[in-house]
Formats: structure tokens, C-alpha cells, sequence
DNA sequence: ATGTAAAACGAACGTTCGTGCTATATAGAG
DNA sequence: CTCTATATAGCACGAACGTTCGTTTTACAT
């Protein structure tokens, strides 16, 4: 709705103009709503509590988003900024093909591990959560998921391209099966917090990836070892 | 606290005693409970609307647990008979070894497809809520799902044992990759109702259940094709 | 320095939550 | 039929929920 002005507006805002420190509380707000949202679940996160963790007022912190369904939205949408800076942005800068595909699936791994989100993928818990409760966030959630399955499924698709991996492969198979061990490793790292979810995992997906490998495929595969 | 007494009044309670009445309404309320819960979540569900549901007063139906958490303990435990009625013992009808094995993925994704649960698995939905909120909530359900991972993990060895599948694959690793294709499958089922997920994940187990079968394992997971 | 719009506050709203207490209804034993 | 243990209901509680409102504080353009 502030589109218009925004081209007005602009150069002002961009340097901290008169519309900053409300965008700027906001993105605060956000931040910290994630994590907690990340483990406590989106509708467990209260905005009585989330106000006190802030020190500010309810009042307050409610004026910044219409309901709290709309604040529910805006933390996915920080979610989703966040998983593109830790895991997509770094994972491109692999060359496009099998080596993108593995590292997408790596840093995903490396992301849950770390901790970035408190409850582990943050995705993953808001899907849990969302999947029978229709409305903007549960549509939300599931577009942004696609976009993952998507992008794995691209990767594969290039890697056969490149003749990195068989033809014969359907790109939507391979890509369940990578999301669902991703998924599956940070299931059991968030049930038992054992560490070695993580390795199974990239085995799993690595004995995959090397036998669907071409010759060419499996000798890039090789060299990237360390 | 009624422990010592019954002791005394177990025989008249086997039959349908003097305490029957509560016995029949407690399972009542477990049973639609569980399938609230699995769609709605163990915290999202609500004592008011589980009444509402069932006819009956809050206070009357508090009364049957001394607790929102022993409440939610008994769901879990309710949710556990169905699953074992559901799943295990119809898949330990199969013979020992690579035969089960197979039987539990497959039974277990037709018990999710089925809609015998709401909210698909109860334990892929409940373990995602209370994974970081400790208790005995958290504690049991932990419990469950690994003699799950276990149940899956001793059918591989069995098979091991048997000559059906090859020793020098690790069973953890295995039940690790089964539980993450089922978990996974449930979820895009979940989010996107799309029943080709079931499929998926029925060839990716397939697949490597081949793979990884003896000469005499191969031979009879040919025999039961249909 | 001043005026003004944005931002934050404090208090209160109506609901609903889980949880007690006390009384009534009911069912099975004698 | 009566008695008594059990099961259910009614009512109220304090706390917390999301949300609204009118006011006060803050920050920026002029």
C-alpha cells in the first residue's frame, strides 16, 4: 500500500528518513519473534510475552501489524529471508549442477546444526503446525516450501543437463527423497539432539548422489572431498 | 492414589464393575480427543471444546485427569494402542526379516493415507510440537517413536540374520532413511494433499530394500509382488 | 525552535484458558 | 429399597489471551 510513496520516498528512507524508526522496531520485533516462534510454535508465541522479552508494551508492539495473523505472516517472511541468506545465497555460489545440488543439501544440514533457528528448521515446525489450520500463514508456508522442493528439483534437472547425473531419474523423486532425509535428520536431531542425525543424513543423500552419478558426475564428485 | 485399593477390586473392575461407568466415559473422551489433537495439536486442544465435542461439562470431564497434562499423557498413550492395533500387529503378521520390514513402511504410510488420524501421523505432529518444551509429554512421546525407530531397525537385522539382505549395511542407518521417507511423505501429504507423496516414498524404500537384498532377499521381495 | 506526524504507552475490554470447590445425580451392593 | 461410592454438573476463580482506545512521548521537517 506504501508502494507509490515508496518511489517518492526513497532515497530519504533508504538513509534512516522519517519513516526509519518504526521499520526499524519492526525488524527487531521480528527478529526475535522468529526464534522464539522457531521453538515455541507460531501460535504458542504470544504477544504479551514476546512484548516483555522487547521490553515494550502490547500495545505497542500489536500497532505494528494489524492482528496477530498478520504478525504470524510477517515472521514467516523474516523465516524465509533468513533461510535464503544461510542457505540459498551461500549454496549458489557452488557451480550450477551436482555440485550445487549436494551443497544445498550440506548447508541445509549445516543451518539446522548450528542453530540459527532455536527449533531447529524453522519450516519444518511451521508446517507441523499449519498443515490443518487453513489460511494466509498455512498458504504461506506451503508456497515458500515449494520453492525449496523446486529448487532442489532445478539442481537435479541441471546436473542432468550437464550430464552429471543419469537421465533416466525423475528430478521430483530425488527431490522428495533429499527433503525428506533433511527432514528426517532434523526431526531426531530436535527429538534426541544427537549430532549423528546429521551424518546419516548426508550419507544417505551422498550414496544417492553417487549412484545416480554419470562417470563425469562421480569424478566431480571425487575431487570435492576433502 | 487408588492404587492400593485396587488391588482389592480388580476382579469386579475386569467385568464391568462398580467402577465401569467412568472407565467407558474416559475412553470416550480419549478417543476424540486423540483425533482433535492430531489435527489441532496436544496444546492447541482445549478442555472447553473437547466438552463441547462430547456433550458434557468441563468440570466433568476434567475430572477423569487431574490434569491438562495428564490429559494430554493419556492422549498420547491412546494414540500409541491405536497405532500398534493399526500398524504393528497387522505388520507382524508378515514373517520375520526383510518380508516385515517392507510390511511396516508400507502398512504405516496406508495408516497415514487412510486418515485414520486427522492430522495424518499423530506422532510426526505431536513429536514436532513438544520437541522443545520439556515434560513428560515430550518424555513419553520421545519414548514411542524410538521403539518405533527400533521396531524398524530389528526387522532390518532380522533380515541380516535371515541372508536377505547384506551384513555390511548399518541398521540404524536404515531405519534412520525408512523413518525419514515415511515422515517425509506425511508431510508433503500434509501440506499439499497430494497422494503421489505415498508413492514416492513406497519406490524410494523399494528401491533400496533391492538394492540392498541378497540373491535369496531379491528372490522374495519378487515373490510378492502383485 | 516549533509544529506535527509517527510511535509507544497504560489501562481496560470481552473471552477463553485451566483449575478448584460444592452439590446433585446415578448406579450397583446389600 | 436403601445406602454409599462414584460420576457428572454448576459455578466461580485468577490469569492470560488478542484487541481497542485515548493519551503521551519521541523524532524529524521545516
Amino acid at each position: 500500500m506504501a508502494k507509490a510513496r515508496l518511489q517518492t520516498e526513497v532515497e530519504e528512507k533508504q538513509v534512516g528518513g522519517r519513516k526509519a524508526q518504526g521499520e526499524r522496531t519492526r525488524q527487531a520485533i521480528l527478529e526475535a519473534a522468529v526464534h522464539i516462534a522457531s521453538a515455541e510454535g507460531l501460535e504458542g508465541l504470544t504477544i504479551g510475552r514476546l512484548a516483555l522479552e522487547l521490553s515494550m508494551s502490547k500495545s505497542g508492539l500489536f500497532a505494528h501489524f494489524g492482528s496477530k495473523e498478520e504478525l504470524q505472516v510477517a515472521i514467516v517472511e523474516t523465516a524465509r529471508s533468513i533461510f535464503i541468506r544461510e542457505v540459498i545465497k551461500p549454496a549458489f555460489e557452488a557451480n550450477e549442477g551436482l555440485l550445487r545440488l549436494w551443497t544445498l543439501c550440506d548447508i541445509w544440514l549445516g543451518y539446522v546444526q548450528s542453530g540459527i533457528f532455536r527449533g531447529g528448521c524453522f519450516f519444518a515446525a511451521a508446517a507441523a503446525e499449519f498443515d490443518s489450520r487453513p489460511g494466509i500463514v498455512r498458504d504461506r508456508i506451503a508456497e515458500i516450501m515449494r520453492e525449496w522442493l523446486s529448487t532442489l528439483q532445478r539442481a537435479v534437472t541441471e546436473a542432468q543437463k550437464a550430464g552429471q547425473l543419469k537421465v533416466d531419474l525423475d528430478p521430483t523423486q530425488l527431490a522428495f527423497e533429499f527433503n525428506s532425509l533433511e527432514l528426517g535428520a532434523n526431526w531426531e536431531y530436535q527429538l534426541y539432539g544427537d549430532d549423528q542425525s546429521f551424518s546419516r543424513a548426508r550419507a544417505a543423500i551422498n550414496q544417492r548422489l553417487t549412484s545416480y552419478a554419470t562417470a563425469a558426475g562421480r569424478r566431480l564428485l571425487k575431487a570435492t572431498e576433502t
